[in-house]
DNA sequence: ACAGTTTCCCGTAAATGC
DNA sequence: TGCATTTACGGGAAACTG
C-alpha cells in the first residue's frame, strides 16, 4: 500500500482562502537512475478522505498537472511548482453536507496530496506525498480562527497529518501556550512578550492566581467561548490586537513603548507615585483592537487621579498615527488653555524623548497646520461605546506551501494503470 | 433582413462590470396567437458587431438561453428574466486587439442582443432586438469616465444605437449640459444645483465670461483633458464631489446649507462686511472629493481677514460626520483658550439653528467626551498638500436592463435555421 | 429566527499590457 | 518607459442555508 509520508521542512499547516491564489512546491529528492522522459505531478485536494469525513468538499480549480523540472540553482534536483492553484467548494454532494457538524469551518483538516508515476525497467513506480493539515477559509473574517487552529496543533501534536485532531483537542500547558503567544507577537510584531504582559494574560485566562505556570488552558477556552462578560474569546482579542500592532503600531511597539497588556488595577499601581503627567500606553480589554493611553495628575490634597481616553481603533489610527496623537493630545476644557498632560512615558522617559524619532507629521507650531486635540474623558471607568469590528489577520503567509518528496513511498505494480 | 429595433421604456445606456452580475428583462409586447409551445430567448453580446469594430470582446459567462413566461401582474404578457448574468472579456482573438486603440474604454459602445424564433402555420419567425449602447468597465475606478460616457451620449444624440458616437463626438451647449449636471445631483445627491452654482461651473469650463448660456462644451474639455494646472479633467472633479456628497454630505446637501461652488473670489465677496464668525461651506477646486469652510473675522483696524480650513475628504468625514466637525471645530493656539470661530452660516443663521438637527454624536459638554478640534491655517492660501484617490461613483444603477419586445421586427424564412 | 458560513463586490494596490 | 487597463484580494455587508 502506498504510505503518505511527510515532508521535511514544512514546519506548520497552513491557511488556505477559497478563490485566493495559492502557490506550492514538490522537491524531489531521492536521485532516479536514468529518467529521460517527463515526470508529470498530479495533486489532489483531500484525495484519500472518504466522503463524509469532512463536512465541506473542495478542489483544485485550475490546472493541477505539471511536469517536474530540474532545479536551476540546486544539485540538479527535480521539483515543481504549482503557482495559480485555486480552491471552490464542491456544493451538494450526494445531497447534503458531512457529518461532522460539530467542528467549525476552522477546526476541520484538510490536506493537499502530490503524486507522479513513472516506470524503470518495467517496474511502475508511484510516489506519493502529502501536505501537513490546512485550514480552508472563505472569507478573511475566519482567518483569526484558522491561525488559532494553525497554533493548536502545531503546539501539542508532532503527528503529521492528524485530519481528526480536532475532534477531542488536548490542553495546552500555560508555559508552552505563553511562549507560542510570544512567538507570535516577535514573529508579526518583531518584538515578543515579557514576563509581566504574559502574566497579565494568564490571569485573563486563569483569574488571579499566584502562578499560573502549570495550568493548563483547554482549546475552547483558548479559542472558542467567550471571555466572561465579553462577546469574544481570548484568542480573538488577542489577535485583533496583533493586528492593531502590525499595521498601526509597528514603530512604537518595537522601540518597546507599548506596555500594552497591563490590568487596570496594575496600571494604577505602577503610576501612582510617579510624576504628574506619567502615562502608559495599555490595550483596550473591552473593546477588539483598541488602544489607549492612562496618567496620572494629583489633586490639591495630594490624591492621585488616573485619566485615559476612549480607546484608538484602527479607524482612527488611520487618519492619524498613535505617535502623532500622543503629541498633539491636549485636555480641553470650557474657558481653560488647553494642555498636554502627557509628560513622561512610565516609569519617567521625556514624552519627546521617547516619541520624538516616531512623529510623522509636522508638528503643530504657532498657526500653521492642523491638529487633533481630544478632551480628556476624565476616568478610565468611563463605560466604553464604540463597537468596531475586529480586523482579522492579514493572510500572505497562505500563498507558499512547499514540500519535498524526500522519504518518498515506493509502490510496484505491473504496469500503467 | 432583420432590423435592429428598440426598447421604449429604457432611459439610457448602461455601464457594466466585468465580472459583476447583472440583470435585464425582455418583454414581448405583441399578442402572439396560439403559442402553446415554450418560447426561447437568448441574449448576445456584441452579437452583430464585425471583429475589429470595437477593441475588447466580451461574451456572457453564465447561461445566456431562458424561457419566456407569463408576467404575474401583467396583461398576460410573455417576458423574461435573465439573472446573474456576466461578462468577461474574451482574450486574445485573432493575435491581436481591433483597430480602434484611439477610443479609450469607457467610450467604446456595446449591445445586448435578445433573439427568439419560434414557427408558426410552418412560418419560422425571428424576433430580435437590442439594447441602448451599454459601456463595458472592469473596475469601479472607470464608472466616472463611463457614466460621462452615458451623459453625453443622451444629451447629444436621439440614436438608439449609435455605437461609434464617441469616434466624433457632438459639441454640448452648455444651456443643455448644465441642466444635465444639475440632474445629477438632483438625482443622485436629493438637490439640484442652482443659478449661482451652475454659473461658477460653467466659469470652470469657460473662465470668466460675463454669460456661457451659448458656449459650447467639446467632449474632451468635459471628461478627457485636464483642468488646466491640476491633475483631473472637469467631470472626474465634478463627480468626485457627487460621491462626497452621496457618501458623507446627503442631509447637509438638502438642507441646502452647502453653497459648495463658489469661487474663492466669490467666498470673499460674499463674506466682506457680513458678520464676524459668518461661514460657508464650499468644495475644493484643487483636490477630489473635499469641502472646507471659510469664515470672516475682522482685524482691530477693521480689515477683513477670511481664514478657512484644509479640506475634508471622505477619509476625514468618515472618522466624524462634517455637522459634528463643523460643531466641535476650534481655533487654538498656544497659551490662548480655543474657541470655535464658527457663529453664522452665511448669509446669517446661528451655526447651531442651522446645524443643530444634524449633530450625530454627542456634544462636548464638561469634560466628557472626545473632541476634535483643528488649528487655524490661518488663509485660504495655504497650499493644499494631502493627496487623496477620487472615490469612483459607486455603480449600483447598473444591475438592471430592462428592454421590451415591442415594435418587433418579423422575418421570414423557410424552416428552422 | 438565527448563527455560522459563504457570496458579493467596492476600493485599493499590484500586475499586466501596449 | 509610462500610461491605460486589468487583476488580485482585503474587508464590510448582504445573502444564504441548514
Amino acid at each position: 500500500e502506498k504510505q503518505p509520508c511527510m515532508p521535511t521542512h514544512l514546519q506548520k499547516p497552513l491557511i488556505i482562502k477559497t478563490g485566493v491564489q495559492f502557490t506550492t512546491k514538490v522537491r524531489l529528492l531521492v536521485k532516479l537512475p536514468e529518467v529521460d522522459y517527463q515526470l508529470k505531478v498530479k495533486t489532489t485536494f483531500d484525495k484519500d478522505l472518504p466522503p463524509g469525513r469532512v463536512s465541506r468538499q473542495f478542489f483544485i480549480l485550475t490546472n493541477n498537472t505539471k511536469v517536474m523540472d530540474i532545479e536551476d540553482y540546486s544539485n540538479g534536483c527535480l521539483s515543481v511548482e504549482f503557482r495559480h492553484l485555486q480552491l471552490k467548494e464542491k456544493k451538494y454532494i450526494n445531497g447534503t453536507k458531512g457529518s461532522e457538524g460539530l467542528l467549525s469551518v476552522t477546526e476541520e483538516l484538510h490536506s493537499l496530496s502530490f503524486e507522479a508515476c513513472f516506470t524503470v525497467q518495467g517496474l511502475t513506480i508511484d510516489l506519493e506525498t502529502c501536505s501537513l493539515p490546512l485550514v480552508v477559509i472563505s472569507n478573511v473574517s475566519q482567518l483569526p480562527g484558522g491561525w488559532a487552529s494553525v497554533m493548536w496543533y502545531n503546539l501539542l501534536t508532532d503527528e503529521p497529518r492528524n485530519l481528526a485532531f480536532f475532534g477531542n483537542p488536548p490542553r495546552a500547558n500555560w508555559s508552552q501556550l505563553s511562549e507560542v503567544l510570544s512567538w507570535q507577537f516577535s514573529t508579526f510584531a518583531g518584538r515578543g512578550l515579557n514576563k509581566e504582559q504574559l502574566a497579565m494574560l494568564g490571569e485573563k485566562l486563569f483569574g488571579q492566581h499566584a502562578s499560573c505556570s502549570d495550568y493548563q488552558v483547554s482549546w475552547s477556552k483558548f479559542s472558542k467561548e467567550n471571555i466572561p462578560g465579553k462577546p469574544f474569546s481570548f484568542w480573538m482579542w488577542l489577535d485583533s490586537i496583533l493586528e492593531l500592532i502590525k499595521k498601526h503600531l509597528l514603530p512604537v511597539w518595537n522601540e518597546n513603548y507599548i506596555m500594552g497588556f497591563v490590568s487596570k488595577e496594575m496600571e494604577r499601581a505602577l503610576l501612582k507615585d510617579k510624576e504628574a503627567g506619567t502615562f502608559l500606553l495599555r490595550f483596550s480589554e473591552s473593546h477588539l483592537g483598541g488602544i489607549t493611553f492612562t496618567w496620572v495628575e494629583y489633586s490639591e490634597n495630594g490624591d492621585a487621579k488616573f485619566n485615559s481616553v476612549e480607546p484608538y481603533t484602527k479607524n482612527r489610527l488611520s487618519a492619524l498615527p498613535f505617535a502623532d496623537i500622543i503629541r498633539d493630545y491636549k485636555v480641553i476644557s470650557d474657558g481653560v488653555v488647553p494642555e498636554n498632560p502627557l509628560k513622561f512615558l512610565y516609569p519617567n522617559i521625556p514624552k519627546d524623548e521617547a516619541f520624538g524619532r516616531l512623529y510623522n507629521s509636522q508638528p503643530s507650531k504657532g498657526k500653521r497646520t492642523s491638529l487633533f486635540i481630544y478632551l480628556d474623558p476624565n476616568a478610565s471607568t468611563t463605560p466604553p461605546s464604540c463597537q468596531s469590528p475586529q480586523p482579522p489577520m492579514t493572510p500572505g503567509e497562505f500563498d507558499v506551501l512547499c514540500f519535498d518528496l524526500s522519504d518518498v513511498s515506493l509502490h510496484e505494480s505491473n504496469g500503467p494503470n
